[in-house]
DNA sequence: GGCCAGGTGATGG
DNA sequence: CCATCACATGGC
């Protein structure tokens, strides 16, 4: 069935289109204004902007019950306003950034499952390979499904050998990585789906013992995937760089002069964080 | 050719 | 507990 949705409040999906179309396994159409969303549970959806940023309106094809448009709102941010965030950052230094870049929402990642995966694999690796990566993981052990590629499921991986992925290039230690975090979710010992009822410490503390998940990993999760609104991973070199530029500073900000800012930046740290990205990009 | 990349775990003090 | 280092490979 189709479904429609009309926000009330400016959100521009032209900056969401130009944000998907630099992840290579995303299908979309920038000039009729469409992705194809592929949720965990292996179902292709289509959402279409059919209004303008001032006054945006979706159309959402696909969804067969109400859960799966309600996950479908969470990836897109459509049932959160960006008008109290843009009013939170306008008196304070990061204004003109988000001035910049108003209307821009958290746009999740399509599957925590998933999450994960992207974030080990482009761990430590310039964006370029770590799409190559990406890439060859989804098209070697994933699956097609009307035209569009979805993420393996955790029991493919699981039962990989270290050299299946050698085989695509990555490092020993990210294949032990991957293929140790999808045996814990295989198993049901890490279960993704009730761990994202958690607060943000407890899924941190969680994650964090597993081989292959450190603090950036465990906050790209808290972030890319569940889009919780508090973040921002001091650790991120791009987030360095971003103030680095913003300040106009010689030498990359310490995470103290960083974290200095976190009192006027919260309880939105996670927007700061996403403007900033996109300053650099 | 050298340095860097949307880090992490192991090691040694 | 903190600083340092190996890892693995492509991009520039």
């Amino acid at each position: 069935m189709t479904e429609y949705i009309k926000l009330n409040f400016t959100y521009d999906f032209g900056r969401v289109l130009d944000r998907l179309s630099m992840d290579p396994l995303i299908s979309l159409n920038k000039g009729e204004r469409y992705v194809l969303v592929t949720t965990g549970e292996r179902k292709v959806h289509k959402v279409q902007a059919t209004g303008t940023t001032e006054s945006p309106t979706f159309l959402i094809e696909g969804t067969t019950n109400e859960q799966q448009l309600q996950t479908i709102k969470e990836i897109f941010h459509f049932n959160r306003s960006l008008e109290p965030i843009h009013a939170h950052f306008a008196h304070t230094n990061l204004a003109s950034l988000f001035e910049e870049h108003r209307g821009t929402p958290i746009i999740r990642e399509f599957s925590l499952y998933a999450t994960l995966m992207k974030s080990i694999i482009h761990q430590q690796l310039n964006l370029s390979f770590a799409h190559t990566l990406t890439t060859r993981f989804v098209h070697t052990f994933g699956e097609q499904i009307e035209g569009v590629w979805f993420y393996p499921q955790p029991e493919v991986i699981g039962q990989l050998q270290v050299e299946h992925l050698r085989e695509l290039q990555f490092s020993t230690r990210k294949a032990e990585y991957v293929i140790g975090v999808s045996q814990a979710i295989a198993s049901g010992e890490l279960n993704l789906e009730a761990l994202a009822q958690r607060d943000d410490e407890t899924i941190t503390q969680t994650l964090v013992k597993y081989r292959g998940i450190g603090p950036w990993t465990a906050g790209s999760f808290l972030l890319f995937g569940l889009g919780r609104p508090n973040l921002f991973p001091l650790a991120d070199i791009g987030l360095q760089n971003a103030l680095k530029k913003l300040w106009a500073t010689p030498d990359k900000p310490k995470a103290e002069e960083i974290a200095a800012h976190f009192p006027d930046w919260s309880p939105y740290l996670s927007y700061a964080s996403l403007y900033l990205w996109r300053s650099i990009e």
